[in-house]
RNA sequence: GGCGCUAUCGUCUAAGGGUUAGGACAGGGCCCUCUCAAGGCUCAGAUCGGGGUUCGAAUCCCCGUAGCGCUACCA
């Protein structure tokens, strides 16, 4: 059975990268009947904190693909450690007793750093003996440097890649603080979960050929590799919350209205292709859609939209997130409209129970016109609460000759109608507006402006019927 | 600096030797219409540059260029 696993550091929130990394894992886990591992890679004790593990573990849920097993990369330390001793003993590894210096090391001419000097040859015995006088040490992987060829492995995504032994350092496996680095604790981990598939960003290519040394230096079998291309910002450069803002966050998106379904389609779309012109896939179709041979190698770029007044992420997510909320059940996309209600403060009981009906009525209407669930907060005020404003342009439309007059006559009409349904409202407007020989068009457009103050939404007869009869015939004398 | 990855409309992408280089978002226009959407139609818009290979190259090879990644006792 395929074994796949994300595994985000607690360092941050989490970012729409990791996002995708995650969806991707999951649809390959999906497609081929794998598991899901989440594994929490916390091995940098003073970067971690909470407020982040959190972040990840709601941006997670939220994404509503589920995991099958989660895991936390400290609490497996003692196999960590064990694996760097048993590299030592073996001679695969060695300590490096030179200080730590402060910054990266960046090679000032010529060739990339390798190794420090003089630590590699160091004998075994004056190792052991300055490591037992409590002389501070790294362990290090030996690299075998004394062979001419390098490492090979095929990319499910990159294809063929090859590194010599001599471009690649002598990385680091413990700390002289005895934490595990992440190279090892994450080969480490990947081998003991049985992991089958590490699928995880380009950022980490270069990083496989050491992994791939680790993991025949343990003895353990290698996994299978597929990197994901990067997501960029729209300047090309790498995605990142000073430089890009919420864009990035994953919860951002979740607070502007998204639905999971349209946020996966969405990042699905990134570096992957149905190939077949298809877009608007839910999350089934997804999942029998997708090849990991089908990712793409170039970088994708997560457009925001630049119109002032636009919400700041791709106009493509929106739009499609438009087409899921449209499409999908009304009654699955009721929760959510529930919540962004709450949101607002104009959520009540019944609507859930006596009124639930006339609730799922008056999502399928108005939802025909939004994309974002948060527009049912925003934009539809008129048809949750009696007291709204009017808009510019519908008072404009009340102003027209004769309007209010016909609308106050309206009322009476509506009032005295013995069956309130869209069609008598229809009739009704429909034969008032030829007795007072004015066009249809002006009273209904009028009718919506009193209605809803709106000079948008559903068409107006429907607008009627949802704003129900008693409140329709006092909007429409109050004007 | 070294090592590597990548390069098609503004953006996401299709076409992996032979197509008027296709679709989608965004933009323009038209239709539909009680408004706004949706929907339908339509316009504009791309193969980074240069060499090869080939009857034929977006596609294969080489060289440039650009972007990105790695080059830490971060992950």
């Amino acid at each position: 059975m395929n074994r796949v696993r994300f595994a985000p550091s607690p360092t941050g929130f989490l970012h729409i990268g990791g996002a995708r990394t995650y969806i991707f894992n999951w649809l390959f886990a999906q497609a081929t009947g794998g598991q899901v591992v989440l594994r929490i890679d916390d091995t940098d004790t003073g970067r971690n904190t909470d407020e982040s593990l959190r972040s990840i573990l709601d941006g997670l849920r939220w994404l509503d693909l589920p995991w099958d097993e989660r895991h936390f990369q400290s609490e497996r330390r003692r196999s960590h450690v064990e694996a760097a001793v048993s590299l030592l003993a073996a001679g695969a590894a060695y300590r490096d007793f030179t200080p730590e210096s402060d910054g990266p090391a960046t090679p000032t001419g010529g060739n990339a750093w390798l190794c420090n000097t003089g630590m590699r040859e160091l004998d075994a015995t004056e190792s052991d003996r300055r490591a037992s006088a409590g002389e501070p040490f790294v362990v290090r992987f030996r690299v075998p440097r004394e062979n001419p060829k390098g490492v090979a492995f095929k990319d499910l995504v990159y294809r063929k890649q090859f590194r010599k032994y001599a471009d690649i350092e002598d990385f680091a496996l413990l700390r002289s603080n005895g934490q595990p680095t992440y190279h090892l604790a994450s080969t480490v981990d990947d081998a003991e979960l049985r992991i089958t598939h590490v699928i995880r960003g380009q950022d980490h290519l270069t990083n496989t050929f050491k992994h791939i040394l680790l993991f025949d230096a343990l003895g353990c079998g290698r996994p299978q590799f597929a990197h994901l291309p990067l997501l960029l910002g729209p300047d090309g450069s790498k995605l990142s919350k000073r430089r890009h803002g919420s864009v990035v966050s994953v919860t951002n998106y979740r607070d502007q209205g998204f639905l999971p379904q349209g946020f996966v389609n969405y990042l699905s779309l990134l570096g992957w292709s149905p190939k077949n012109n298809r877009e608007v896939l839910g999350i089934a179709e997804l999942v029998s859609a997708f090849r990991i041979g089908n990712v793409l190698r170039t970088n994708a770029v997560v457009q925001v939209a630049e119109r002032p007044g636009d919400i700041p992420v791709d106009p493509k997510a929106v739009w499609l997130n438009g087409r899921h909320l449209r499409s999908m059940p009304v009654d699955d996309l009721l929760p959510f409209v529930e919540r962004a209600l709450r949101d607002m403060g104009w959520w009540s009981d019944e609507l859930g129970t006596t009124r639930r009906d006339w609730f799922r009525d008056a999502v399928g209407a108005l939802r025909s016109r939004l994309n974002l669930v948060s527009e049912f907060g925003v934009r539809c005020r008129a048809y949750f609460r009696d007291e709204f404003g009017y808009e510019a342009k519908a008072i404009k439309n009340l102003d027209k000759a004769g309007v209010r007059r016909s609308l106050h006559l309206l009322a009476d009409r509506i009032e005295a109608v013995p069956v309130f349904s869209e069609k008598s409202v229809e009739h009704e407007v429909r034969s008032l507006a030829e007795e007072l020989g004015m066009k249809a068009g002006l009273l209904i457009n009028g009718s919506r402006a009193a209605l809803t103050g709106q000079t948008v939404g559903p068409s107006a007869f429907k607008v009627f019927t949802l704003v129900g009869k008693s409140r329709s015939v006092n909007r429409l004398r109050a004007v």
